[in-house]
DNA sequence: TACCATTTAGCATGTCGCTG
DNA sequence: CAGCGACATGCTAAATGGTA
């Protein structure tokens, strides 16, 4: 049984509450119940609070509770009417999105009100029932996702509220994270020969790992709370499930993957900048669950875990860590149902869908990245070579004295004529300094300065920066630097990271007027102050570790043809393929348009029609190529290209406003063109399908292909051509 | 140091099947 | 057929990652 109490857990009153609710450090915990084990016997006051939580939530999974869930939907009915129409309470329209699955109603129908869980009841008439009445079944999304792929590779969502989970598990056979060489990792390695990896059946039986899409808990972390030592467990990845989970599990175990299995973790940063403590923020946890350093070695195998796929075609596992290690953590008191269970669920991989699979990839990477990587970008001269190819902190921080200090220091305090309202805050500023005196047409060129991503970030950090300088009675136009500091230390304090506060910086120094005829985020003192932030939260990589290629493209062969496949994973396959294959980001596969596709024999050409990240002034027009890989069609980028315009070419000539020349379209009506984080989170829907942890997201296809090409030899200035990398430095 | 891109949660909306 | 449950999808703001 899984036992979840929902991550949203509302605080009772006595600070019990497991998870704190506010971003950015409470995202999706979870405990669970683990297996009755001495150490329940021994639970201190803590976990004895969470096993009572547990039990509520254990119940609901019986037969019986159905009732007790229909019972309840009648009073969120009769509630709701109550309300009358078209209202929605505003806490359920709040927690809705959380509220799906299996978790989204416990059986307490006693204290429905103080319950998060609750089910929002839409109210919104439905307008388009008689269209859809019509022409039923014609856009059924869940239906044509049920169709091409075999049902064994996905997992089945919870057919009916209230019922039990009809879960078709994928069979997960354990193996090693292949380092990659970006972020200061190593380079991909050969595999180590089958004989030497890590069989699932040459494992102990009450071996750690765990079958990610189980019903049962997986992993089971101990970190010490306080005096306490409590079980956190990471949720599991339903994979049919759509983005709402996957960010779910990401933030629950978006924990950092390192080399070093038994160092100190490296915690996800936006739950717990460097292992300091989150703020305590009132009614929210007081605990950092995820900071502790007390996570134990199975948190750490966790890490690296790779799930995958069904026909375990890939077998490994790292050997850094001994066996011992592996079976000396928290299995003891398994119990011997339990390990028939995972016994069943260990199947021997199958050697030669190995061979297969490594065989294709390496013509795949050969064919698609090498001669990519080094024919079109070495033979393309255009490209070769161009740019792109190539304190003040006091003890007292009492308001009083600080205002005190900042009025000393030349601070001004807003009056209510000059106050600033959040909202307006940067739009008011920008007449006054940077574009003052210039024309309309000046100063709305002048802002173009900043790409709309970046004055996105400005505008949501100034925004931040003016709200604070009214709780402070200062004028955010005209703060002293002092005023300036207290605010950065005040971010720090929040926990955010070195780099977020460095937007805040630099979002302030682009507004702010200057101070000592310096820019804010220039003066000496800003500067040692923001180093001192680095010395204490000192960023780290992300990924020690990459996945394996193979794997992922062993998965998508698996989905059948081109022809075989639903247009959502035929996306999802060719938006894999382009990353893949081209290395890069999510921003620049969603840049290509088809009005600027060129096919020159076996080679499909796209020039993008947009700056990319590193594009500066000098920069020359990029392109990218994508080559066939005739060997394979399967997994032929350019086939996929072709067979996705020839899916997609109804939507193309439906005659309406709407531009769809560009390559990746919505596979929902009216179909426009996708997102780059859209085509992030399909790069990160098929990692997951192909067993990976959530921890990779979609920009990790650049470090996994990118590692894969230079580990079937390709020169790292080829890669660094390829992916548009500088230098080495970046990655090596 | 100053950007710029990516990722993520939250939210709004659309869709389909089931129920009464 | 209206109401509702369930959930997939896409967009936005904010946080974080990455590069010149």
């Amino acid at each position: 049984m899984t036992h979840l109490v929902r991550c949203n857990k509302v605080n009772d009153g006595n600070n019990r509450n497991l998870i704190k609710t506010n971003r950015p450090f409470s995202q999706g915990l979870r405990v669970i119940h683990r297996e009755q084990e001495t150490q329940e016997a021994e639970a201190t006051p803590m976990e004895m609070v969470f096993t009572e939580e547990i039990k509520e939530v254990e119940s609901e999974s019986k037969p019986s509770d159905t009732i007790k869930t229909h019972s309840y939907s009648r009073k969120v009915k009769t509630f709701c009417k109550e309300l009358g129409n078209n209202h929605l309470r505003q806490k359920d329209t709040k927690r809705y999105p959380k509220c799906r699955g299996k978790f989204s109603v416990t059986s307490d129908t006693t204290d429905r009100s103080k319950n998060d869980c609750t089910q929002s009841k839409r109210k919104t008439p439905d307008v388009n029932r008689g269209q859809r009445n019509i022409d039923k079944r014609s856009h059924c999304t869940s239906k044509t996702m049920q169709g091409s792929i075999p049902k064994q590779l996905v997992l089945s969502t919870q057919k009916r509220w209230g019922s039990k989970a009809s879960v078709k598990l994928k069979t997960i056979k354990p193996t090693c994270n292949v380092p990659t060489f970006q972020n200061g990792g190593l380079v991909h390695d050969q595999r180590p020969a089958r004989s030497g990896r890590f069989h699932a059946k040459n494992r102990s039986k009450g071996g750690i790992f765990s079958f990610v899409h189980q019903a049962k808990p997986q992993k089971i972390s101990e970190v010490q709370m306080g005096r306490n030592l409590v079980r956190v467990h990471s949720p599991t990845l339903r994979v049919s499930r759509g983005s709402k989970v996957v960010h779910q599990n990401n933030e629950t175990s978006n924990r950092y993957i390192t080399k070093d299995g038994c160092s100190y973790d490296h915690i996800s940063r936006r739950h717990t900048p460097h292992g300091r403590k989150p703020p305590n923020t009132g009614n929210s946890q007081k605990f950092n669950i995820i900071s502790s350093p007390k996570i134990r070695i199975s948190d750490k195998l966790e890490k690296i875990k790779l799930k995958s796929n069904s026909k375990d075609r890939v077998s490994g596992f790292s050997d850094k860590f001994s066996r011992n290690d592996v079976l000396s953590t928290n299995r003891k008191g398994i119990s011997d149902k339990n390990k028939m269970q995972r016994n069943v669920k260990c199947r021997h991989c199958d050697s030669k869908a190995i061979s297969t699979v490594d065989r294709k990839a390496v013509v795949f990477y050969t064919s698609n990245i090498s001669s990519k990587f080094a024919k079109s970008f070495s033979s393309n001269g255009s490209n070769k070579g161009s740019v792109e190819g190539k304190v003040l902190r006091t003890k007292n921080n009492s308001l009083t004295n600080s205002k005190r200090r900042i009025n000393l220091v030349g601070g001004t305090t807003p009056t209510d004529s000059n106050r600033v309202s959040q909202s307006c805050g940067m739009e008011n500023f920008r007449g006054r300094s940077t574009t003052e005196g210039l024309s309309k047409a000046a100063a709305e060129l002048h802002e173009k300065a900043w790409r709309p991503g970046t004055q996105f970030s400005y505008k949501s950090s100034w925004r931040k920066w003016v709200s604070w300088c009214n709780e402070q009675s200062v004028n955010p136009f005209q703060a002293p630097l002092a005023t300036v500091i207290e605010f950065l230390t005040k971010l720090f304090k929040d926990g955010l990271q070195y780099r977020t506060i460095n937007t805040y910086r630099s979002a302030i120094s682009k507004n702010h007027p200057l101070i000592d005829s310096l820019q804010v985020g220039k003066h000496p003192l800003i500067i040692r102050h923001m180093r001192a932030i680095f010395n204490e939260s000192t960023p780290t990589s992300k990924y020690e570790f990459s996945w394996d290629v193979d794997i992922d493209l062993n998965e998508i062969l698996s989905w059948g043809t081109n022809q075989a496949l639903d247009i959502k994973h035929l996306s999802w396959k060719l938006v894999m393929l382009l990353a893949l294959s081209s290395a890069g980001r999510a921003s620049e596969i969603g840049m290509l348009n088809c009005k600027y596709m060129k096919q020159q024999g076996s080679q499909i050409l796209f020039e993008l029609p947009k700056l990319t990240k590193t594009c500066r002034p000098g920069s020359k027009t990029k392109s990218i190529a994508f080559n066939s890989f005739p060997n394979e069609k399967c997994l032929c980028v350019v086939t996929c290209i072709n067979d996705y315009m020839s899916r997609t070419q109804s939507w193309r000539e439906q005659g309406d406003n709407i531009d769809r020349s560009w390559l990746l379209l919505s596979v929902v009506k009216p179909h426009h063109h996708i997102v780059p984080s859209s085509v992030a989170r399909w790069l990160k829907e098929t990692i997951n399908k192909s067993g990976f942890s959530s921890l990779f997201t979609g920009h990790s296809t650049r470090s996994a292909s990118t590692s894969k090409a230079k580990r079937v030899g390709l020169s790292t200035q080829d890669v660094i051509d390829q992916a548009k990398w500088t230098n080495e430095s970046t990655f090596m």
